[in-house]
RNA sequence: GUGGAAGUAGUUCAAAGGUAGAGCACCAGAUUGUGGUUCUGGCUGUUGCGGGUUCGAGUCCCGUCUUCCACCCCA
């Protein structure tokens, strides 16, 4: 009956839709990668920043606008104030430039790496709270600072050893141009949306649906041969020359993605990057280039990093014109994806290098070496419990942990390898330390 | 937010209205002489949750929650 009673007053473990724990297999892997990115943006000079998870609703939703007011998580708190939590990363930068626009140098590059949450029907690689890496490059507005962007890309991707990886470019300038060249720019918003579906619905679809919005097949056709490859390899500058004659010629925006495929060229790493035209990043503030990120693998996850250029980021909070052009890269999402492919990033969980075991009665001597091995700069975690060796070495291989240390009678000590099942013994103290650093490379 | 599918032990899966089960995992003991073998024994569930139909519901019906899929949108 006690037994009843308590059972009752348990409160359910349970978690919210789209909000997920992290358990130590995936969260080794996930601080790993952000320690990566974080070394690899610095390397660029971009320094990191952070933001409040709440702010006023007001800040967050801007004028207002569609689906962000439907996504966003909003209340009141408990003084009355209306408040939201951040839904992505850019909209709090801006705030925070609009503030603090004077103590910052310009051209100003910053990343930040935090969750953010929307409320969204979640769905694989879809949550309600992820964690974004933002970087972004304000006060420029040039080719050189969009390729930077780019190239940070790159390295990021690169960087986290993930291959596959395919940067879809277009610019959304030249896109109104052509539309305007066509006569149809009134419909600018509702044929971005459309074009935007062409890799998940097809040609076909996104035909028949131009040609409902704009009542006419052949201007419908007209936009199809401005995204569609005339050929599967046709190369960025051929593409290129095809977009500036369906948009009236030469401009600023086709010189200026003339400019960014030169320094890419030049770097060497222009054949990741390609001209797609079918890319429009929705109906955002985005004004110039703009890009999406796709694992060869893995197409119906979506773009693992999105993002491109805006001319006016703060707008709406300060009257100074900042010009800027970032990129965010979707963690989570990558990570869902790299698990899906069984990357080996995402396996690589160790809590330690080493596990000394087998202490109850020489814990001195198991401790002392134990800070031997961590002064000499491996990481060592020392068995706390109380039972049988078997079982001790269950542990330790439950976390990944290759190597094991004992203690023997002698004041020597052995190592065990576990994955190579080999085993050195009567080691002192420092011989252990070499044999377990020249082991593991 | 709209529409669809699914939910049984820690896990993978059985049980086609009639006593909720198996493998793996887990726990204890023996054996292994600084583990992984073998043997013996054991635990595990309010069948996601809440109602309803029925003599009887894991099974049928309704609601709800969660996951997955599509739309929408996006990372």
């Amino acid at each position: 009956m006690g037994v009843q009673e308590k059972a009752r007053t348990i409160i359910q473990p349970r978690l919210l839709k789209g909000f997920r724990d992290s358990l130590p297999a995936s969260e080794i892997p996930k601080k790993a990668i952000i320690a990566t990115l974080e070394a690899l943006f610095s390397s660029y000079g971009f320094v990191p920043i952070d933001t409040p998870a709440l702010e006023y609703t007001e800040v967050l939703l801007g004028k207002g606008g569609g689906e962000t007011d439907k996504q966003i998580f909003h209340f009141q708190d408990n003084g009355g104030r209306e408040v939201a939590m951040r839904f992505d990363l850019t909209v709090p930068f801006a705030r925070f430039l609009a503030l603090h626009l004077n103590e910052l140098p310009l051209p100003f590059k910053r990343f930040h790496i935090n969750k953010v949450w929307r409320g969204e029907n979640p769905q694989k690689g879809r949550y309600r709270e992820f964690i974004q890496c933002d970087f972004d490059i304000v006060g420029a507005d040039n080719a050189e600072a969009d390729y930077e962007i780019l190239s940070v890309m790159d390295a990021s991707f690169a960087a986290m050893g993930v291959e596959g990886v395919n940067f879809h470019l277009a610019h959304r300038g030249l896109f109104s141009q052509m539309l305007a060249h066509l006569g149809i720019g009134e419909h600018n918003t509702e044929i971005l949306r459309t074009v935007d579906k062409l890799r998940k619905i097809g040609r076909d679809e996104v035909k028949i649906e131009l040609t409902a919005l704009l009542a006419s097949q052949e201007k419908a056709l007209d936009i199809l041969s401005y995204i569609d490859k005339e050929d599967g390899d046709e190369s960025f500058l051929a593409t290129l020359e095809r977009l500036e004659r369906l948009s009236g010629g030469e401009s600023e925006h086709s010189r200026r993605m003339r400019s960014i495929h030169g320094y890419l060229a030049s770097a060497t790493i222009a054949d990741r990057f390609i001209l797609d035209p079918s890319i429009t990043r929705g109906l955002d503030y985005y004004t110039g280039l703009v890009y999406e990120t796709f694992l060869e693998a893995l197409p119906h996850y979506g773009s693992v990093c999105s993002g491109g250029r805006y001319n006016d980021l703060a707008g709406l909070y300060t009257k100074q014109h900042l010009p800027g052009v970032g990129s965010s890269i979707g963690l989570d999402r990558l990570m869902s994806a790299l698990e899906e492919l069984e990357s080996p990033i995402v396996r690589a969980g160790s809590s330690a290098d080493v596990a000394i075991i087998d202490i109850r009665d020489r814990f001195t001597q198991c401790d002392r070496a134990a800070r031997l091995l961590r002064q000499a700069g491996l990481a060592v975690s020392v068995y706390l419990g109380e039972k049988k060796i078997g079982a001790q070495y269950k542990w330790v291989e439950e976390q990944t942990i290759r190597y094991a240390l004992l203690s023997d009678d002698e004041g020597t000590f052995t190592v065990k390898d576990l994955v190579d099942k080999r085993t050195w013994t009567q080691l002192s103290g420092e011989d252990a330390v070499t044999t377990i650093k020249k082991e593991r490379i």
